[in-house]
DNA sequence: ATTAATGTTCAGAA
DNA sequence: TTTCTGAACATTAA
């Protein structure tokens, strides 16, 4: 489930303690469980990271991006259960990918030389998750425009005006086409569409001006606030940001999870879950309503 | 003890 | 072309 405000928050965690570190070693932990998608191999990866210096620490999408000195980068992508951490690992059996991380280069934070073991690890429990170690070329392909749409915080109200007439699918699912928008899952893209007062199964072609204003601005609304909150935390426990920590904003949720319960808006009907496009959503049915 | 459900992305089918 | 379906997984709740 890390989406935009889970990935963010856990590369804002990174940054302070990789960013500006050479990489001593980078490698495959050995792992009981089968391994997660990683390439290229084991030894192209040393061969290429061993040495090189982190120069900055990045969020793409629901990506978490580690750029090299060489230009090369690595390019994590969590998925379901995927953490970056720099302490704590929940348990090391699902421990995935680490790097041994050397003293910071000359230049950065001074004062607040950080204690940690110089480790930085890929824990993945489920492992749906993907390690790539990208050329510039590569990334170019892999995470190009025609393979992510703009980031969902940089959104402007005039590329939503344009792009979601493009599809006539549910907003709903509209809104979980990286494509069109990159970053929203389906946690995320519920939470929007009640802060906006949007039906979810309204064909994302037939939203009205104000409509789409409403969705723009919830989305920055929903993310940013998500943010300040360092992302969600469900019930599994799952997500937690760089140095293990829950995050709290799924204590503000308004409707994800919360069928039976009370709209938090018209505090008269009751939240509602659904099934789009295989997966829950939820909606206030009064707040939210498919005309008008 | 099975089974369903979880949610992201992609390949391949409709 | 566009949209939909199932698989990749580990774990937990029913």
């Amino acid at each position: 489930m890390p989406e935009l405000p889970e990935v963010e928050t856990m590369v804002r965690g990174l940054r302070p303690h990789v960013e500006g570190r050479r990489i001593l070693k980078a490698a495959r932990c050995r792992c009981r469980y089968r391994s997660i998608d990683i390439s290229p191999e084991s030894r192209v990866i040393s061969r290429r990271a061993n040495g090189q210096l982190i120069t900055e620490v990045r969020r793409m999408a629901k990506r978490v991006i580690l750029e090299l000195e060489s230009g090369d980068a690595f390019v994590i992508e969590p998925r379901m259960t995927g953490l970056m951490l720099v302490s704590d690992p929940p348990d090391r059996s699902h421990l995935r990918f680490e790097w041994q991380l050397g003293e910071r280069v000359a230049g950065g934070q001074d004062g607040k030389s950080d204690e940690r073991d110089g480790r930085l690890w890929f824990w993945d429990r489920r492992g749906l998750g993907t390690l790539r170690l990208y050329s510039p070329d590569e990334m170019e392909i892999a995470l190009g425009p025609h393979k992510l749409g703009p980031d969902a915080l940089a959104m402007t109200l005039d590329e939503w005006r344009e792009r979601l007439p493009q599809t006539q699918r549910a907003v709903k699912v509209a809104l979980l086409d990286q494509r069109l928008v990159a970053g929203i899952g389906n946690l995320y893209a519920s939470e929007i569409l009640h802060v906006a007062r949007i039906h979810p199964e309204l064909p994302a072609h037939c939203l009205k001006t104000s409509q789409v204003k409403r969705l723009h601005e919830a989305t920055q609304t929903v993310l940013q606030t998500a943010i300040h909150y360092e992302g969600s935390t469900l019930a599994d426990g799952t997500y937690r940001n760089a140095l293990n920590q829950n995050g709290s904003y799924q204590n503000e949720h308004r409707v994800y999870a919360r069928s039976q319960e009370l709209c938090p808006t018209c505090g008269k009907a009751t939240i509602v879950r659904i099934v789009q496009a295989q997966r829950s959503t939820f909606f206030c049915p009064k707040c939210q309503q498919l005309k008008r």
